[in-house]
DNA sequence: CTCAGATAGACAACTAGGTTGTCTGATCGT
DNA sequence: ACGATCAGACAACCTAGTTGTCTATCTGAG
């Protein structure tokens, strides 16, 4: 028994998080991404968003900019970024998804509504609305 | 913006997960516990709850054996819990959670379960129910 | 116009939390 | 009594992050 309601709560939180993902990594991975992880998914999204260098990623995804680098590498050697110079920049390196990046985000994101759409077939769409309400407070986290 | 819906519910469930963590973290910090993570407060809640053995607290957190050994060794170091060998199975070390481990836990779920109740507060009660009803849905991940 | 300060990115060393694989030794079931 | 299973130790590795240091470039206030 796990008697704390409260660390039940955030275990139910983290387990709606990981089912989630795992079933759109494991999707990406049967339609020709394989290796894409949450964070590369997350951070190609938020790039193809705005985010157009190193350092704006960062900031979107609340990481150093080191991490965020990390990840762009990665992104740019599995061929779903691809990294040139700002001409009116030159500290600058500009971001551009390229179309296989376009397809995998697609997908991702598709697979993600998909989730979202039958989780409301199954406990009702006013109940999302609720639920995503409720965890956005709960995300704010008001400190006492 | 974030234009998928799907994607946005799952980085709500990371945040509202991460923002209950990173309070029961810094409470249990400034109460006398410092350098716990949450991996080591679900493990020791986990130990306390009968996981006595590094295999068993391995199934019970969903985690390798030797991931569990790796947590188990850092709660020790930390003098969370106490290892000692079973007289009736000599493969085994049995597991057991100290005086001061007793009271981070205590922390800790007390921590979550105050979260749990500010939040039930702020978007009432029954809320409190179906949102939980609802990520349960989430969390079982029915395939297609 | 200049120069201090902010910013972008590269590089390195480190940490946390996990993985797989291999091995020894102990126990259990048929 | 012996093969299969199980507990744990050890090692090498991976992902995703951190901090710190460095250079090059840009920007704004005097």
């Amino acid at each position: 028994m796990d008697s704390s309601p409260g660390a039940r709560l955030a275990t139910l939180l983290l387990g709606a998080f990981d089912a989630m993902v795992a079933q759109v990594v494991a999707d990406l991975e049967e339609r020709g991404h394989p290796g894409v992880t949450a964070t590369l998914e997350f951070a190609l999204a938020a790039i193809a968003d705005g985010a157009q260098d190193a350092s704006a990623l960062g900031r979107r995804l609340g990481v150093s900019k080191q991490a965020a680098a990390k990840t762009i590498a990665t992104l740019e050697q599995l061929g779903y970024v691809h990294r040139e110079s700002d001409p009116k920049d030159a500290r600058r390196k500009v971001l551009a998804v390229t179309s296989r990046g376009r397809d995998m985000t697609a997908i991702g994101a598709a697979r993600f509504d998909e989730l979202r759409r039958r989780w409301s077939d199954a406990v009702g769409p006013e109940r999302v609305a609720q639920v995503e309400a409720a965890l956005a407070v709960l995300a704010d986290g008001e400190r006492p």
